[in-house]
DNA sequence: GTAACTGGTTACCAAAAGTAAACTGATTAC
DNA sequence: GTAATCAGTTTACTTTTGGTAACCAGTTAC
């Protein structure tokens, strides 16, 4: 009997990795919002993100300063203070956040009413 | 010096979270392209999928079940057979996933042209 | 001088996710 | 009887991710 084809698929699969990568993981989205919403320095929004470590939002925030999400510029003056502060690149991810949480809403309701 | 307010976010945030639970991972939406292509039994949708282990796939189908994003049918007759398809339900997901591919297509540009 | 702030780093841990391979028990083909 | 298929499960291990808490240097407020 010969083996019945099986279809190899995964073309093209990268960029949608890509995507997952870039706003996936625990802490990404809520820091992009975070920073949206106007908190500028470091500890400030680190205080608006109960539970978030200074370690995780140090990494957070270099990758995506690495994605050009934000941007960090060191404002020289007395006491240094560093201003993380969204660019404009990064609201293009707001219609993809939006479709994210669009199918978030219905599939609570499809799961609890099922 | 009163503190400055810092801006509480993360309200509504849970149904995004919930969402890349569903397609979250590295192989949630792998599997569910590689059912929707047609690839229909345990075996076949493993070998469409290099370097996925049984025991991955396994845990990744029964969680996709419950999200109702596949269904499970175990035919009787011999040999036993066991069927996964896709749910109407998860063409709702295509949207979504093309918002990422599409994203991510754009952030490939980005990253290599900057 | 002491406490609290700034922006982080370091070392150590725990939990989750993934990998590889062996193994079930049943059936089929030679 | 032997090997290969089906649909998974089990075991043992590594990697990745996230978490805790202490700590640094410098500044400011009392």
């Amino acid at each position: 009997m010969i083996r019945k084809e099986h279809k190899e698929c995964m073309s093209a699969l990268l960029p949608v990795r890509d995507t997952l990568d870039v706003i996936g993981g625990k802490w990404k989205i809520l820091i992009l919002i975070s920073v949206w919403e106007g908190n500028k320095h470091f500890r400030e929004i680190a205080r608006s993100i109960p539970k978030l470590s200074t370690k995780v939002l140090s990494k957070e925030l270099k990758d995506m300063e690495m994605n050009h999400l934000i941007t960090r510029t060191v404002l020289n003056g007395f006491p240094v203070r560093t201003e993380y502060k969204p660019t404009e690149y990064s609201k293009s991810l707001e219609k993809v956040i939006l479709e994210l949480h669009q199918w978030g809403l219905n599939h609570r309701k499809k799961i609890f009413t099922d």
